[in-house]
DNA sequence: TGCCAACTCTAGCATCGCTAGCACTCCTGT
DNA sequence: ACAGGAGTGCTAGCGATGCTAGAGTTGGCA
């Protein structure tokens, strides 16, 4: 029984161990540079041994994304909560959305631009993918009613992501990311009431 | 002289037929399907002839990018003039933006997903380019003062993409696209003076 | 102590983008 | 008309990719 438990235990050690070292390798050269190969090397084991634990190569990758949901979804959590006013924390919130895209360019592509097979926009979605979400929606909420909160999340989310990536491609000229910015999120700000 | 001529006349319906082949292709199988081999059986060429009018398969790539912004360009412009409203015409163009990524999805990741090195926002980049964001700029005139249409472009640019590019991952669910695109149509629209 | 099962490694497959070098074709000048 | 030569396309192959079959070794159990 114990033996059997240690040796899942190496197996999980090890498993996590392959994600941080493709992780690791990814963000320091890209994803282009993260060959089976190179991979098997750096955790010092042969090629095969990254199949008895991932089906492939973009499960691997799928694994990296979670970790990168996580990680977004605490810098979101950390820039609504340092916001002053809930109804700064839109922009304060945008803004750490596109840092974590300039910052972390590889977990970026390993989330949205790869073809990474994850389940989304279902209740069988990982936490961490919901709780990413979740934050951009709780600093929406000030700004809009209840019944568009969700698709409205969607929308800004989908701006969001437009911008990092057509300004990561060389698609928008990188000077005027501040004002675009700005200007995504004055569009999604609740203006009817008050000018304050 | 007109035996030369011929030749590169030849050599230029050449060229042609390999953008033409590899745009069909793609648009048939996906861009994975498109490979040099593939390519060359279809255009009944040896595969080295592609490497004497293209750097690399990038490169033929790119020629079909420029394919698809003179598509993109025509569809937005038809939008455009066939809207009964100028004010109306910013829906209709959006519209079009978003069926044109739905409908030629292997044309548009040739245009925006893939690394093709091509020059976007300098004056170095293709006419035709210059002409798809001309259309959204003058979709967004009526709604917006001059000294930020450009900005607003882009920014709206982005919306577009991240709506049409995370649908298509499977990030959002496709059943609420309808309602997406209207939301950031409508936050997008001049509201200040009349509610008309 | 001997055996069996589980595990890991070596070696290799098919395919990828790309290229060197030979062979052929076809225009040119005598 | 005909030999020479420049240019052009082909065959064959290189290095690297993701992935896998089968051999070989290790380690726990009776």
């Amino acid at each position: 029984m114990s033996i059997q438990e240690r040796r899942e235990r190496e197996r999980a050690e090890r498993e996590q161990l392959i994600v941080t070292a493709a992780r690791a390798l990814a963000e320091a050269e890209g994803w282009e540079a993260v060959t089976t190969r190179r991979l098997a090397e750096r955790v010092e084991y042969s090629q095969p041994v990254l199949y008895s634990h991932f089906k492939g190569k973009d499960a691997i990758m799928a694994a990296v994304a979670v970790e990168g949901f996580a990680d977004l979804a605490a810098d979101l959590r950390a820039a609504r909560i340092s916001a002053s006013d809930p109804r700064h924390a839109l922009a304060e919130v945008s803004a750490a959305y596109a840092d974590f895209a300039e910052r972390r360019p590889a977990l970026y592509d390993a989330m949205f631009s790869q073809t990474v097979n994850l389940p989304f926009a279902t209740p069988q979605a990982p936490p961490v993918l919901h709780a990413a979400f979740g934050e951009l929606s709780q600093a929406l909420r000030p700004h809009t009613g209840d019944d568009e909160l969700g698709t409205l999340t969607e929308t800004l989310w989908a701006g969001l992501h437009g911008l990092v990536t057509l300004m990561r491609g060389g698609r928008l000229p990188p000077e005027d990311h501040e004002r675009r910015l700005a200007l995504l999120v004055n569009r999604f700000s609740q203006r009817s009431g008050d000018p304050t």
